[in-house]
DNA sequence: GAATGTGAACCCGTTCACAGCG
DNA sequence: CGCTGTGAACGGGTTCACATTC
C-alpha cells in the first residue's frame, strides 16, 4: 500500500481497539432494540446473544469504555446505549452525501437505518445531467459539477461512493479535495487517498465469493469422507463450521 | 452466539487462513485487469499495490496455494487468475437466489460483479403480491409463497436476503430449510442460523458508525495539541492514521 | 449468589528478514 | 542478481478463569 508505516499510536489515551470499534454498532442495536421494549437493564449474557457474540468478549470491550456495568446485575440499558452512541460520536450530526444515484444509490439514500443514527442525508449527486433535479428519497438530486460547492456548503465530512467502478477514484480525489476525510466505497475497486483519509469499502461480489469457497468445502468434505473414519452413511454436510467469529475485509486503506 | 465450539479444523489438509481467503478476491480482480490488458507477468510488488496490500502478505498468501510464481520473474497472471479462482470455487456455476426486490435487491439484481463471477442470478422473489412478473434486471420477480420450489428446481444453495430487517429471520429459516447452506446478509438484524449454515453479513449503518467514530477521533485530535509537544503550528490534522490494514466486522456466524 | 471486570494464556494474522532458486 | 517462498519474531484479539463487587 502506499503508507504502510503508518501505525501511529495516535490517540493512545483512548486507544480502543479496532476490532472492539467495530463491535460497538452491534451491541447499539441490540440495546436499541431493549430500549423500545423498556427493559431496564441486561447481563453480559444476554445482551451478547442478542448482538450474536460471546459474552467474555462483549464485557471486553465494555471494559475499554469504562466500568458501566453493575456487578450480579448486568447493565442499564439507557445509559449504555447514551456512552456508546457517544463514544461512536452518534450524538453529533453527520451530514452524508451520496454520489452515485443508481439503484444501488437510492437504496442507501432510502435506506432507513441512517437517519435513526445520526446520519443525515444532506445530499444525492449524480453526473447524469437527466437525473438533475429529480427527488429521490425525497432529496433532488444534484448534479456532480456542483460537488465542491455541496461538501462545503454542507460541511460534509463523510462521502458515500456508489458510482461504477470507473467514475470511483476521480470522485474520490474530488471529494477528498473538497474537504471529505471519511468514505464508504461501494464501487469494485481499490482508490487510493491520501494520508488522513479513511476509507472502508463493501464490495457485494467479494462477499458472494468468500461464500462460495465455504460453499464449495462443504461440498467436497462430503464427497472427500476418506480421512475422517466416519463410514459413508455418518456423511453428513453439518461439520462444517459456521464461519468463524471475526474476519476482515470490508476495510481498505489508501 | 449459538455454537461457539465449533472451531473444528475441518479440512485440516487444504487450510487456508480465513484472513487470506478473505483477501482473494481481491488479487483475483487484480488479476483480471492484468489480464485484460494482456500483462503476462507480475511481481509480488505491482500485484500487492494493485490490491491495496503490502507484498510480503500476498507471498504469504500465496504460498498456501501452493509455489505458483517464478522466482526472480514473478507470477504468470493467467494461470494465476485459474488458481485463485479454482480455489474459491469460481469455476463452477452458482445459481443465487435474492429474496427481497427493493431498491437494494433491484441494485443486486443489476450488479454485474456477479455474472462475471460464476454467479447466476437464478431467481428474485418478494413477498409483494404486485411485484410479481414484473421483470427486474430482466428477471421475473416470482412470488415468496414458492420460494422453496425455486431453491430446489434451480438447486440453490446461495441465498441473498435484502428484506426488511423484521422478515430476514422468517426468510432465512425457509431459506435453510429449502436447501441454502450460505446466506449473504443485508438485513440489519442478527441471523440465527442452524450449524453448517455460513451466514455473512453486510450492514451499511455499522460501516457508517466506524467512519464517525475515526471521524470523531480526527477532530479531537485536532483540538487536542496538548500532548504531543508539536508547536501549534505544526497541528496538522494528517496525523490520522489512514485505518490499520486488517479489520473485521461485515461477518456474522450463527 | 450472581454477574462484572480483567490479568494471563492462547491463537491467528502480520511483518520481518533472509535463504533458496531461477 | 531479482524475486519468490517461508521460518521466526511480533502484535492484536479472543478466550479462559477467577478475583472482585454488589
Amino acid at each position: 500500500m502506499a503508507t504502510g508505516r503508518t501505525h501511529r499510536p495516535a490517540t493512545r489515551s483512548r486507544g480502543i481497539p479496532e476490532a472492539t470499534v467495530a463491535r460497538l454498532p452491534l451491541y447499539l442495536r441490540a440495546l436499541t432494540a431493549l430500549s423500545e421494549r423498556s427493559v431496564p437493564t441486561v447481563s453480559s449474557e444476554e445482551l451478547a446473544a442478542a448482538a450474536g457474540v460471546n459474552s467474555a468478549k462483549l464485557r471486553k470491550d465494555f471494559s475499554y469504555l469504562g466500568s458501566y456495568g453493575t456487578r450480579g446485575v448486568g447493565y442499564d440499558v439507557e445509559y449504555l446505549v447514551y456512552q456508546i452512541s457517544r463514544e461512536l460520536g452518534l450524538t453529533q450530526d453527520w451530514p452524508v452525501v451520496i454520489v452515485g444515484i443508481g439503484n444501488l444509490g437510492a437504496a442507501l439514500a432510502n435506506y432507513g437505518g441512517f437517519a435513526s443514527r445520526g446520519f443525515r442525508v444532506a445530499a444525492l449527486i449524480d453526473a447524469d445531467p437527466a437525473m438533475a433535479g429529480k427527488p429521490v428519497a425525497g432529496i433532488p438530486v444534484q448534479h456532480s459539477d456542483d460537488l465542491e460547492k455541496i461538501i462545503q456548503d454542507n460541511g460534509v465530512s463523510i462521502g458515500v461512493i456508489a458510482t461504477p467502478a470507473g467514475a470511483a477514484q476521480a470522485v474520490c480525489e474530488r471529494l477528498v479535495a473538497a474537504g471529505v476525510t471519511s468514505i464508504l466505497n461501494f464501487a469494485p475497486t481499490v482508490l487510493s487517498v491520501p494520508d488522513g483519509v479513511d476509507v472502508r469499502k463493501v464490495d457485494l461480489s467479494i462477499e458472494l465469493q468468500i461464500l462460495a469457497f465455504h460453499e464449495q468445502r462443504k461440498a467436497g468434505e462430503e464427497a472427500a469422507a476418506s480421512d475422517g473414519g466416519a463410514p459413508t452413511a455418518a456423511a453428513r454436510s453439518d461439520s462444517a463450521d459456521q464461519g468463524p467469529d471475526g474476519d476482515m475485509p470490508a476495510v481498505m486503506p489508501a
